[in-house]
DNA sequence: CAGGCGTGGTG
DNA sequence: TCACCAAGCCT
Protein backbone atom coordinates (compact mmCIF):
# COMPACT_ATOMS: atom_id res chain seq x y z
CA UNK A 1 0.00 0.00 0.00
CA UNK A 2 1.25 3.26 -0.96
CA UNK A 3 2.04 5.25 2.41
CA UNK A 4 0.14 8.52 2.16
CA UNK A 5 -0.11 10.79 5.61
CA UNK A 6 -1.73 7.89 7.70
CA UNK A 7 1.20 8.78 10.43
CA UNK A 8 -0.26 12.33 10.65
CA UNK A 9 -3.46 13.42 13.10
CA UNK A 10 -4.20 16.37 11.16
CA UNK A 11 -7.11 16.85 15.12
CA UNK A 12 -3.60 17.55 16.71
CA UNK A 13 -3.42 20.73 14.74
CA UNK A 14 -6.64 22.13 14.87
CA UNK A 15 -6.44 24.39 17.52
CA UNK A 16 -3.04 25.91 16.18
CA UNK A 17 -3.94 26.18 12.73
CA UNK A 18 -7.02 27.20 10.06
CA UNK A 19 -8.18 23.70 10.19
CA UNK A 20 -11.60 23.47 11.37
CA UNK A 21 -13.12 20.11 10.96
CA UNK A 22 -11.82 16.61 9.73
CA UNK A 23 -12.89 15.04 6.71
CA UNK A 24 -12.99 12.22 4.77
CA UNK A 25 -10.01 9.91 4.00
CA UNK A 26 -9.20 10.24 0.45
CA UNK A 27 -6.66 7.77 -0.95
CA UNK A 28 -5.35 7.10 2.04
CA UNK A 29 -5.10 10.93 2.87
CA UNK A 30 -6.88 11.91 5.84
CA UNK A 31 -7.67 15.49 4.42
CA UNK A 32 -9.74 18.32 6.01
CA UNK A 33 -14.01 19.01 5.54
CA UNK A 34 -16.04 20.70 4.17
CA UNK A 35 -16.11 24.01 6.51
CA UNK A 36 -12.22 24.53 5.92
CA UNK A 37 -12.64 23.64 2.66
CA UNK A 38 -14.82 26.90 1.88
CA UNK A 39 -12.34 28.91 4.03
CA UNK A 40 -9.69 27.26 2.37
CA UNK A 41 -10.68 28.03 -1.25
CA UNK A 42 -11.81 32.07 -0.25
CA UNK A 43 -8.37 32.61 1.25
CA UNK A 44 -6.12 30.96 -1.82
CA UNK A 45 -8.74 33.22 -4.03
CA UNK A 46 -8.87 36.41 -2.34
CA UNK A 47 -4.82 36.24 -2.50
CA UNK A 48 -5.11 35.04 -6.22
CA UNK A 49 -7.36 38.39 -6.87
CA UNK A 50 -4.65 40.48 -5.71
CA UNK A 51 -1.38 38.69 -6.39
CA UNK A 52 -2.17 36.66 -9.34
CA UNK A 53 0.79 37.10 -12.19
CA UNK A 54 -0.18 39.08 -15.44
CA UNK A 55 0.42 36.89 -18.34
CA UNK A 56 0.35 36.86 -21.59
CA UNK A 57 -2.09 33.66 -21.65
CA UNK A 58 -4.08 34.99 -19.33
CA UNK A 59 -5.22 38.00 -21.23
CA UNK A 60 -8.01 35.49 -23.15
CA UNK A 61 -10.00 32.65 -22.26
CA UNK A 62 -9.81 31.92 -25.87
CA UNK A 63 -9.23 27.39 -25.54
CA UNK A 64 -6.50 27.57 -28.29
CA UNK A 65 -4.87 30.44 -26.47
CA UNK A 66 -5.04 28.71 -23.64
CA UNK A 67 -3.81 25.23 -25.55
CA UNK A 68 -0.60 26.97 -27.14
CA UNK A 69 0.79 28.51 -23.97
CA UNK A 70 -0.01 24.99 -21.84
CA UNK A 71 1.62 22.69 -24.40
CA UNK A 72 4.58 25.70 -24.01
CA UNK A 73 4.81 25.92 -20.98
CA UNK A 74 5.71 21.66 -20.30
CA UNK A 75 8.46 21.54 -18.59
CA UNK A 76 9.47 25.16 -19.84
CA UNK A 77 9.96 27.97 -17.64
CA UNK A 78 7.84 30.92 -18.18
CA UNK A 79 10.08 33.13 -19.20
CA UNK A 80 11.37 30.90 -21.66
CA UNK A 81 7.63 30.50 -22.99
CA UNK A 82 6.94 34.63 -23.22
CA UNK A 83 9.12 34.63 -25.73
CA UNK A 84 7.88 32.58 -28.36
CA UNK A 85 4.13 32.45 -27.21
CA UNK A 86 3.17 35.83 -29.14
CA UNK A 87 5.51 34.91 -32.42
CA UNK A 88 3.66 31.23 -32.48
CA UNK A 89 0.19 32.76 -32.39
CA UNK A 90 0.79 35.16 -34.93
CA UNK A 91 2.62 32.55 -37.16
CA UNK A 92 -0.83 30.34 -37.46
CA UNK A 93 -3.25 32.51 -35.42
CA UNK A 94 -5.64 30.01 -35.44
CA UNK A 95 -6.65 26.11 -35.09
CA UNK A 96 -7.25 25.95 -39.11
CA UNK A 97 -3.46 27.52 -39.72
CA UNK A 98 -1.98 24.92 -37.89
CA UNK A 99 -3.29 22.18 -39.22
CA UNK A 100 -2.60 23.91 -42.39
CA UNK A 101 0.72 24.44 -41.47
CA UNK A 102 3.89 23.14 -43.37
CA UNK A 103 5.97 21.39 -40.70
CA UNK A 104 8.69 23.13 -41.50
CA UNK A 105 7.55 26.05 -40.89
CA UNK A 106 6.36 24.87 -37.46
CA UNK A 107 9.76 23.64 -36.52
CA UNK A 108 11.31 26.49 -37.01
CA UNK A 109 9.01 28.56 -34.87
CA UNK A 110 9.47 26.47 -31.60
CA UNK A 111 13.35 26.29 -32.86
CA UNK A 112 14.93 26.67 -29.56
CA UNK A 113 11.96 26.09 -27.79
CA UNK A 114 12.99 21.97 -27.11
CA UNK A 115 10.50 18.82 -26.82
CA UNK A 116 10.10 19.16 -30.47
CA UNK A 117 7.31 16.19 -30.78
CA UNK A 118 5.61 18.65 -28.46
CA UNK A 119 4.50 20.65 -31.63
CA UNK A 120 4.21 18.05 -34.12
CA UNK A 121 1.71 16.43 -32.02
CA UNK A 122 0.00 19.82 -31.76
CA UNK A 123 -0.17 20.24 -35.35
CA UNK A 124 -1.98 16.33 -35.17
CA UNK A 125 -4.44 17.22 -32.53
CA UNK A 126 -5.20 20.43 -34.65
CA UNK A 127 -5.97 18.25 -37.92
CA UNK A 128 -8.07 16.23 -35.47
CA UNK A 129 -9.81 19.33 -34.49
CA UNK A 130 -10.69 20.00 -38.25
CA UNK A 131 -11.66 16.22 -38.99
CA UNK A 132 -13.47 15.78 -35.45
CA UNK A 133 -15.01 19.20 -34.99
CA UNK A 134 -15.34 21.81 -37.22
CA UNK A 135 -12.50 23.49 -35.89
CA UNK A 136 -13.88 24.26 -32.66
CA UNK A 137 -12.03 23.25 -29.64
CA UNK A 138 -13.75 20.57 -28.21
CA UNK A 139 -15.73 22.11 -25.06
CA UNK A 140 -15.66 18.93 -22.93
CA UNK A 141 -12.92 16.80 -21.03
CA UNK A 142 -13.37 13.21 -22.95
CA UNK A 143 -12.96 14.93 -26.56
CA UNK A 144 -10.23 16.84 -25.07
CA UNK A 145 -8.62 14.14 -23.67
CA UNK A 146 -8.54 12.20 -26.63
CA UNK A 147 -6.15 15.20 -28.42
CA UNK A 148 -2.39 14.00 -29.31
CA UNK A 149 -0.55 15.89 -26.97
CA UNK A 150 -3.05 16.32 -24.45
CA UNK A 151 -2.59 14.60 -21.48
CA UNK A 152 -4.56 14.38 -17.96
CA UNK A 153 -2.72 18.07 -16.55
CA UNK A 154 -3.19 19.62 -19.69
CA UNK A 155 -6.85 18.50 -19.91
CA UNK A 156 -7.53 19.84 -16.46
CA UNK A 157 -5.64 22.80 -17.28
CA UNK A 158 -7.74 24.15 -20.92
CA UNK A 159 -11.12 22.42 -19.43
CA UNK A 160 -10.92 24.26 -16.09
CA UNK A 161 -9.43 27.42 -17.56
CA UNK A 162 -11.52 28.27 -20.85
CA UNK A 163 -14.25 26.05 -20.67
CA UNK A 164 -14.70 26.50 -16.75
CA UNK A 165 -15.16 22.77 -15.58
CA UNK A 166 -14.56 22.11 -12.31
CA UNK A 167 -11.33 19.27 -12.25
CA UNK A 168 -8.10 19.83 -10.73
CA UNK A 169 -4.61 20.18 -13.04
CA UNK A 170 -2.44 17.49 -11.39
CA UNK A 171 0.94 19.17 -12.57
CA UNK A 172 4.68 19.09 -10.27
CA UNK A 173 3.20 22.50 -8.68
CA UNK A 174 -0.03 21.12 -7.50
CA UNK A 175 1.56 17.81 -6.77
CA UNK A 176 4.34 19.36 -4.40
CA UNK A 177 1.77 22.22 -2.60
CA UNK A 178 -0.44 19.33 -2.26
CA UNK A 179 1.91 16.55 -0.77
CA UNK A 180 3.12 20.09 1.41
CA UNK A 181 -0.63 20.35 2.21
CA UNK A 182 -1.31 17.67 3.87
CA UNK A 183 2.21 15.51 4.24
CA UNK A 184 1.85 13.24 1.83
CA UNK A 185 4.33 10.91 1.40
CA UNK A 186 3.82 9.28 -2.19
CA UNK A 187 6.67 9.28 -4.49
CA UNK A 188 5.45 12.13 -7.40
CA UNK A 189 8.07 10.18 -9.58
CA UNK A 190 6.12 7.47 -9.87
CA UNK A 191 2.80 7.55 -12.25
CA UNK A 192 0.56 5.37 -9.96
CA UNK A 193 0.95 7.87 -7.52
CA UNK A 194 -0.62 10.49 -9.43
CA UNK A 195 -4.59 9.16 -8.58
CA UNK A 196 -3.85 10.46 -5.19
CA UNK A 197 -2.83 14.02 -6.05
CA UNK A 198 -5.82 13.86 -8.65
CA UNK A 199 -8.37 12.71 -6.09
CA UNK A 200 -7.01 14.97 -3.39
CA UNK A 201 -7.08 18.07 -6.18
CA UNK A 202 -10.59 17.42 -7.20
CA UNK A 203 -11.87 17.52 -3.49
CA UNK A 204 -9.71 20.82 -2.86
CA UNK A 205 -10.60 22.62 -6.31
CA UNK A 206 -13.08 25.65 -6.19
CA UNK A 207 -16.00 24.26 -8.49
CA UNK A 208 -17.01 28.31 -8.96
CA UNK A 209 -13.76 29.10 -10.14
CA UNK A 210 -11.38 26.18 -11.47
CA UNK A 211 -9.71 27.68 -13.65
CA UNK A 212 -8.40 30.87 -11.51
CA UNK A 213 -7.92 27.83 -8.49
CA UNK A 214 -5.77 25.70 -10.50
CA UNK A 215 -3.86 28.72 -11.56
CA UNK A 216 -3.45 29.47 -8.45
CA UNK A 217 -1.57 26.67 -7.56
CA UNK A 218 1.01 27.43 -10.77
CA UNK A 219 1.42 30.70 -8.86
CA UNK A 220 1.86 29.85 -5.66
CA UNK A 221 4.40 26.88 -6.67
CA UNK A 222 6.35 29.54 -8.34
CA UNK A 223 6.54 32.00 -5.68
CA UNK A 224 6.22 31.13 -2.22
CA UNK A 225 6.01 26.91 -2.21
CA UNK A 226 8.78 25.92 -4.88
CA UNK A 227 11.00 23.49 -5.10
CA UNK A 228 13.96 24.60 -3.54
CA UNK A 229 14.72 27.74 -1.00
CA UNK A 230 10.79 27.57 -0.44
CA UNK A 231 8.98 30.43 1.55
CA UNK A 232 6.32 28.88 3.24
CA UNK A 233 5.73 30.96 6.52
CA UNK A 234 4.91 33.91 3.80
CA UNK A 235 2.39 31.53 2.00
CA UNK A 236 -1.32 32.81 2.34
CA UNK A 237 -2.44 29.10 2.95
CA UNK A 238 0.56 29.11 5.77
CA UNK A 239 -2.00 28.13 8.16
CA UNK A 240 -3.89 25.06 6.09
CA UNK A 241 -0.39 23.59 4.97
CA UNK A 242 0.32 20.91 7.17
CA UNK A 243 4.23 21.20 6.04
CA UNK A 244 4.39 24.52 7.46
CA UNK A 245 2.77 23.76 10.64
CA UNK A 246 5.65 21.30 11.57
CA UNK A 247 7.92 23.25 9.73
CA UNK A 248 8.75 19.86 7.45
CA UNK A 249 8.21 21.66 4.03
CA UNK A 250 12.15 20.55 2.74
CA UNK A 251 10.96 16.91 2.80
CA UNK A 252 8.23 17.59 0.34
CA UNK A 253 7.35 16.15 -1.72
CA UNK A 254 8.59 12.96 -1.85
CA UNK A 255 10.59 12.33 -5.48
CA UNK A 256 13.05 9.67 -6.58
CA UNK A 257 15.46 10.49 -8.82
CA UNK A 258 16.13 9.53 -12.53
CA UNK A 259 18.77 8.25 -14.23
CA UNK A 260 21.54 10.71 -15.46
CA UNK A 261 22.57 11.00 -18.89
CA UNK A 262 24.87 8.94 -20.61
CA UNK A 263 27.87 10.33 -23.02
CA UNK A 264 27.52 9.53 -26.83
CA UNK A 265 30.74 10.92 -28.88
CA UNK A 266 29.86 12.10 -32.66
CA UNK A 267 32.48 13.62 -35.33
CA UNK A 268 30.52 16.47 -36.66
CA UNK A 269 31.72 16.70 -40.48
CA UNK A 270 31.69 20.26 -41.59
CA UNK A 271 32.12 19.80 -45.56
CA UNK A 272 32.03 22.67 -48.04
CA UNK A 273 31.01 23.00 -51.65
CA UNK A 274 33.04 24.95 -54.54
CA UNK A 275 30.85 28.12 -53.20
CA UNK A 276 31.91 27.82 -49.54
CA UNK A 277 28.47 26.44 -48.49
CA UNK A 278 28.23 23.93 -46.16
CA UNK A 279 26.61 20.72 -46.30
CA UNK A 280 23.15 19.91 -43.80
CA UNK A 281 20.84 17.18 -43.53
CA UNK A 282 17.60 16.78 -41.93
CA UNK A 283 17.03 13.83 -39.36
CA UNK A 284 14.82 12.24 -40.82
CA UNK A 285 13.38 8.63 -38.87
CA UNK A 286 15.44 9.96 -35.81
CA UNK A 287 13.31 10.01 -32.37
CA UNK A 288 15.84 13.04 -31.35
CA UNK A 289 15.48 16.27 -33.31
CA UNK A 290 13.35 14.48 -35.32
CA UNK A 291 12.98 16.55 -38.71
CA UNK A 292 15.45 19.21 -37.66
CA UNK A 293 18.71 19.80 -39.39
CA UNK A 294 22.42 19.47 -38.25
CA UNK A 295 26.03 19.18 -40.14
CA UNK A 296 26.45 15.35 -41.03
CA UNK A 297 26.96 13.63 -37.83
CA UNK A 298 29.23 10.61 -37.05
CA UNK A 299 28.15 8.44 -34.68
CA UNK A 300 31.68 7.45 -32.39
CA UNK A 301 29.44 5.39 -29.86
CA UNK A 302 29.76 5.89 -25.81
CA UNK A 303 33.32 5.78 -25.85
CA UNK A 304 35.68 8.71 -26.78
CA UNK A 305 38.04 6.10 -29.27
CA UNK A 306 39.91 9.26 -29.81
CA UNK A 307 42.81 7.63 -28.56
CA UNK A 308 44.08 6.00 -32.23
CA UNK A 309 47.09 7.50 -34.47
CA UNK A 310 45.99 9.85 -36.50
CA UNK A 311 46.17 7.73 -39.79
CA UNK A 312 44.06 5.72 -38.38
CA UNK A 313 41.50 7.88 -37.41
CA UNK A 314 41.26 9.14 -40.29
CA UNK A 315 41.23 6.43 -41.97
CA UNK A 316 37.55 5.45 -39.78
CA UNK A 317 36.10 8.37 -40.67
CA UNK A 318 36.75 7.95 -44.33
CA UNK A 319 35.12 4.53 -43.96
CA UNK A 320 32.00 5.99 -42.23
CA UNK A 321 31.75 8.57 -44.62
CA UNK A 322 31.73 6.78 -47.19
CA UNK A 323 29.44 4.25 -46.03
CA UNK A 324 26.85 6.79 -44.94
CA UNK A 325 27.08 9.70 -47.57
CA UNK A 326 28.65 7.54 -50.31
CA UNK A 327 31.55 10.37 -50.31
CA UNK A 328 35.52 11.03 -49.87
CA UNK A 329 36.57 14.19 -48.37
CA UNK A 330 39.71 15.77 -48.16
CA UNK A 331 39.68 15.81 -44.64
CA UNK A 332 41.81 17.94 -41.98
CA UNK A 333 43.91 15.80 -40.09
CA UNK A 334 43.53 17.59 -37.12
CA UNK A 335 39.79 19.17 -35.59
CA UNK A 336 38.89 22.18 -36.01
CA UNK A 337 36.86 22.72 -32.30
CA UNK A 338 34.65 20.75 -29.96
CA UNK A 339 31.04 20.99 -28.66
CA UNK A 340 29.74 20.05 -25.32
CA UNK A 341 25.53 19.45 -25.13
CA UNK A 342 23.47 17.96 -22.49
CA UNK A 343 20.38 16.41 -23.41
CA UNK A 344 18.10 14.79 -20.58
CA UNK A 345 19.57 11.68 -20.85
CA UNK A 346 21.91 12.29 -23.18
CA UNK A 347 25.34 13.82 -23.24
CA UNK A 348 26.71 14.65 -27.25
CA UNK A 349 30.73 15.30 -27.14
CA UNK A 350 31.17 16.53 -30.52
CA UNK A 351 34.60 16.92 -32.44
CA UNK A 352 34.84 18.96 -36.08
CA UNK A 353 36.34 18.10 -38.74
CA UNK A 354 36.33 20.03 -42.13
CA UNK A 355 36.77 18.50 -45.15
CA UNK A 356 36.18 19.47 -48.95
CA UNK A 357 34.65 18.01 -51.14
CA UNK A 358 35.86 17.09 -55.05
CA UNK A 359 34.10 18.10 -57.77
CA UNK A 360 32.59 14.48 -58.48
CA UNK A 361 31.33 13.98 -54.35
CA UNK A 362 29.90 17.66 -54.78
CA UNK A 363 27.93 16.44 -58.09
CA UNK A 364 27.29 13.22 -56.26
CA UNK A 365 25.00 15.35 -53.72
CA UNK A 366 23.90 17.95 -55.63
CA UNK A 367 22.27 15.27 -57.54
CA UNK A 368 20.93 13.25 -54.39
CA UNK A 369 19.23 16.67 -53.56
CA UNK A 370 18.07 17.30 -56.96
CA UNK A 371 15.98 14.27 -57.10
CA UNK A 372 14.93 14.54 -53.54
CA UNK A 373 16.29 10.91 -52.61
CA UNK A 374 17.99 12.87 -49.73
CA UNK A 375 17.55 15.52 -47.50
CA UNK A 376 20.61 17.09 -47.92
CA UNK A 377 21.40 21.28 -48.66
CA UNK A 378 23.94 23.85 -48.92
CA UNK A 379 24.12 26.87 -46.52
CA UNK A 380 26.23 29.72 -46.33
CA UNK A 381 26.72 30.93 -42.90
CA UNK A 382 24.35 33.48 -41.22
CA UNK A 383 21.76 32.42 -44.32
CA UNK A 384 19.65 30.25 -41.87
CA UNK A 385 16.08 31.06 -42.00
CA UNK A 386 15.08 28.11 -44.24
CA UNK A 387 16.25 25.65 -42.16
CA UNK A 388 15.22 24.67 -38.33
CA UNK A 389 18.28 23.82 -36.11
CA UNK A 390 18.27 22.48 -32.79
CA UNK A 391 20.70 24.42 -30.34
CA UNK A 392 23.45 21.49 -30.38
CA UNK A 393 24.00 22.30 -34.57
CA UNK A 394 23.67 26.41 -33.34
CA UNK A 395 26.91 25.76 -30.88
CA UNK A 396 28.13 23.75 -33.79
CA UNK A 397 28.07 26.88 -36.06
CA UNK A 398 29.52 28.71 -33.39
CA UNK A 399 32.43 26.56 -33.14
CA UNK A 400 33.01 26.77 -36.51
CA UNK A 401 32.81 30.49 -36.14
CA UNK A 402 35.54 30.76 -33.53
CA UNK A 403 37.64 28.73 -35.46
CA UNK A 404 37.51 30.60 -39.12
CA UNK A 405 37.87 34.43 -36.32
CA UNK A 406 40.87 32.57 -34.97
CA UNK A 407 42.54 31.42 -38.32
CA UNK A 408 42.58 34.63 -40.43
CA UNK A 409 43.70 32.55 -43.30
CA UNK A 410 40.12 32.18 -44.43
CA UNK A 411 39.34 28.22 -45.38
CA UNK A 412 37.64 28.51 -48.46
C1' DC B 1 6.04 1.17 -16.27
C1' DA B 2 10.64 3.30 -17.29
C1' DG B 3 12.75 5.63 -20.27
C1' DG B 4 12.87 8.86 -24.15
C1' DC B 5 12.39 13.46 -25.28
C1' DG B 6 15.42 19.82 -25.16
C1' DT B 7 16.77 23.71 -23.25
C1' DG B 8 18.33 27.25 -20.10
C1' DG B 9 18.49 28.76 -15.21
C1' DT B 10 20.21 28.13 -10.52
C1' DG B 11 22.71 27.10 -6.19
C1' DT C 1 31.24 21.65 -12.70
C1' DC C 2 27.25 19.36 -11.71
C1' DA C 3 22.77 18.00 -9.99
C1' DC C 4 18.44 19.45 -10.17
C1' DC C 5 14.88 21.71 -11.95
C1' DA C 6 10.26 23.98 -15.21
C1' DA C 7 2.75 24.38 -16.22
C1' DG C 8 4.20 16.42 -19.18
C1' DC C 9 3.24 13.18 -22.69
C1' DC C 10 4.17 9.17 -25.49
C1' DT C 11 5.57 4.50 -26.18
Amino acid sequence: MTEVNQDIDLSLYMNESAIQDLGPVIEGVQVWGPVTNQDFRKTFLDWYDKESRRLPWRESKDPYRIWVSEIMLQQTRVDTVIGYYARFLSAFPTIKALAEAEEDQLLKVWEGLGYYSRVRNMQAAAQQIMADHDGIFPDNLADIKKLKGIGPYTAGAIGSIAFGIPVPAIDGNAMRVISRLFMINADIQKPANRKIFEAVGQYLVDPDRPGDFNQAIMDLGSSFETPKKAMPELSPLRDFTMATLTRTTDNYPVKSKKAKAKPVYYQALILQNAKGQVLIEKRTQHKLLNNLWTVPLINLGTSANQNLPANEKTAFLLAETQEAYGISPIFMRKEIGQVKHVFTHLIWHILLTYGQLKPVDEKKINDMITSGEADYAWVAPHQFEDYAFPTVQMKVWQAYEDYQKDNHHNIK
